[in-house]
RNA sequence: GCGCCCUUAGCUCAGUCGGAUAGAGCAACAGCCUUCUAAGCUGUGGGUCGGUGGUUCGAAUCCACCAGGGCGCGCCA
């Protein structure tokens, strides 16, 4: 039996359609879809097949339908397949053929669900890529779990994934923290020079990142440089002398920062891209003078934007990319009025990069802040591919996060330092733990915006997902663990369980929990195709669901439950079901990167 | 003003490249513990899918326009 009931099924279908209907177009034969029926009196499949053939045909597609269905009713596997409603074959498969679901999950473990559909292609995920002047908070922690799931999930979908973290190191920020830094330095060598004074030194004339999480820094700077940085009476000495070493010791703690922060939420990035380093190599110069070879740069003046004040705004010549050639609005910018290049433009660089380093889909999550960045990013990777891919195309897609609001006792948590309210993911992480800060970040779709109930997070109640799928887990391991105690049940480990005879199942309560079992392989596709790992965190609901229902009937129906004294075979098959109810709870919660729970007490 | 995203039950949200009578949880009401975990389960009620047109065998889904919300709009990242 294959491990995907449904593309087995599809294949089944779409043979005998070709069988029904010759000179089928191979394009309406690529749209069968054996989908999972809604309602259970349909079935438990059902094809759209005789709909889409009926036009090219020129037949009814009624009678396309009687005909497939006749076709299918004979297969192996298949119980009853009917025509229904405007062409529809309903198709109910022999309790086997859902049974057979069992070994198979029992014999892959967690990798049941393992997909081929990615066919090896290399993605590139770049996710959080936070700037490093300041601690992780709640909006970089969406983007980061979305991300790191959404890679997960498309690695085991078959794709060649790579996770990627891009450190905005080099542009203006950076100075910006050096000097707030600097400040906290010599105020802890205890400076008698005041803020108002040192501002004035500062490029731009006001100090930034004014949160007291830089203190510290400024303190460990002064241990480890004495006065050495510091002008004569401890007052500001020129940059020269400082400001490099404090760049890179700023940069350094903080970025060990946000390490310390992912690895608690258990992100794992692969690559940490510098973009200084981009820069060093020449990497965004070489991508920009490619883009002028190829005739896509111009000096030109842009409009001013419309309905929108800009009281400093000018007429002034730029170097823009053509990106309207590819689909964007209005041509973009590559350097600034000082000759030094936009972020857009070391963008490219960094883009280029990463193509060069053999990628076919470059994906970036970004924060819904950055959506108006999309349609220049799609356009310069379409004009770089052609230079640096093999195959003269990358595809650039963008995964937008809409914002979170975190809310507390029913009422908006509003986000102050001042008041203790917590806004740093190390906050969060300590208020309602790793698995469900994950696993909640998880339950909705990425472009909607999201309300994070921390009372919710941590209810140990059925509206909690989290709780609620980690229960189903609990419950399975703890009936195998009593199983495991009664030797007359025999070995009762996942691979002792995979030869049972499972004739037992067949009460409607263990079908539909065979039936959710198999929908898992074509849901990890769909999933992985449309970029939602949120279908991820639904279906587990779903499946707790289905077992929650079973083990409560078995309540009422003492031939449900799962261990039966005395009847080793019938519990063999059941057990065999509970194990492959965790595996795949297990195997999903893997992608979504959460710990399953032995036990709950 | 322009672009992108969103609008589904009282609330929070699903809804599979267009598919059958639009689903789940919460809240409300009625039931289920002599039992492998009642931290759970079962049932009932609840909908002009923001609005109006269009495309077709079929639209919550695609297109156009309108209303409401979010984000963005040269030298910030």
């Amino acid at each position: 039996m294959a491990d995907n009931l449904f593309a087995l099924t599809r294949r089944r279908v779409v043979e005998a359609l070709s069988r029904i209907v010759p000179d089928l177009p191979s394009e309406i034969a690529a749209r069968v879809e054996v989908t999972p029926t809604r309602d259970p009196a349909h079935g438990d499949m059902a094809t759209n097949a005789a709909l889409l053939a009926a036009k090219p045909a020129r037949r009814k597609p009624a009678e396309i339908a009687a005909a497939l269905a006749t076709a299918l009713s004979g297969l192996d596997g298949i119980a009853r397949a009917v025509p229904a409603g405007p062409g529809f074959v309903n198709i109910t498969l022999s309790p086997d053929a859902l049974r057979a679901v069992v070994p198979v999950v029992l014999a892959e473990g967690i990798a049941f669900g393992d997909s081929a559909i990615g066919h090896g292609t290399r993605i590139n995920v770049e996710y959080v890529s936070a700037n490093p002047t300041g601690p992780m908070h709640v909006g970089h922690c969406r983007g980061a779990v979305v991300g790191d799931a959404l890679a997960n999930l498309l690695a085991k979908a078959g794709f060649g994934v790579v996770k990627e973290y891009y450190v905005n190191d080099a542009g203006a920020q950076v100075a910006a923290l050096a000097w707030v830094v600097y400040w906290r330095y010599l105020q802890a060598l205890g400076t008698g020079l005041s803020e108002a004074a040192f501002e004035t030194l500062v490029p731009g004339g006001a100090l930034q990142y004014r949160g007291d999480y830089l203190i510290p820094l400024g303190r460990a700077l002064a241990e480890q440089k004495a006065d050495t940085l510091a002008g004569p009476g401890l007052t500001a000495a020129a940059p020269d002398l400082w400001f490099d070493s404090v760049r890179d010791f700023s940069l350094a703690w903080m970025l060990r920062e946000i390490r310390e922060d992912l690895a608690l939420l258990g992100v794992r990035h692969e690559i940490f891209t510098s973009e200084r380093e981009i820069l060093a190599r020449g990497v965004a110069d070489q991508a920009i003078d490619r883009l002028d070879a190829a005739g896509l740069l111009y000096e030109g003046v842009l409009e001013p934007p419309k309905g929108k004040v800009m009281a400093d705004w000018e007429a002034r010549p730029q170097t823009l990319f053509r990106a309207t050639q590819f689909g964007d609005d209005v041509d973009r910018p590559l350097r600034k009025s000082d000759g030094s290049n936009t972020y857009f433009a070391n963008d490219i660089g960094y883009h280029a990069d990463k193509i060069a380093r053999g990628a076919d889909v470059l994906i970036d999550v970004l924060g819904a802040d950055h959506g108006g960045y999309v349609s220049r990013m799609r356009s310069a990777v379409a004009a770089i591919a052609a230079s640096y891919a093999a195959s003269g195309s990358v595809a650039f897609e963008a995964v937008i996060c809409q914002i979170v609001h975190v809310i507390k006792d029913g009422q908006p948590v509003r986000m102050s330092k001042r008041a203790g309210t917590f806004v740093t993911l190390r906050d969060l992480l300590e208020e309602v733990g790793r698995d469900a800060v994950r696993f909640t970040m998880l339950t909705r779709k990425p472009d909607a915006q999201m309300e994070f109930d921390l009372d919710l997070a941590v209810a140990q109640t059925r509206d909690n997902p989290v709780f609620y799928v980690q229960y189903a887990h609990a419950r399975c391991r703890s009936v195998l663990r009593a199983a495991a105690e009664t030797p007359a049940f025999g070995d009762v480990t996942a691979s002792g369980l995979a030869t049972a005879g499972l004739d037992d199942l067949s009460s409607e309560p263990e079908l539909a929990l065979l039936r959710r079992l198999s929908h898992w392989p074509r849901l990890v596709e769909g999933a992985a195709e449309a970029r939602e790992p949120h279908r991820i965190a639904f279906y587990l609901n779903d499946l707790a669901g289905d077992f929650h229902a079973l083990w409560n009937r078995g309540r009422d129906d003492a031939t449900l439950r799962f261990l039966q004294a005395g009847q080793p075979d019938a519990t063999r098959a059941k057990l065999a079901l509970v194990e492959a109810t965790a595996t795949v709870i297990r195997s999903g919660l893997a992608v979504l990167g959460v710990t399953p729970v032995e036990e709950m007490r």
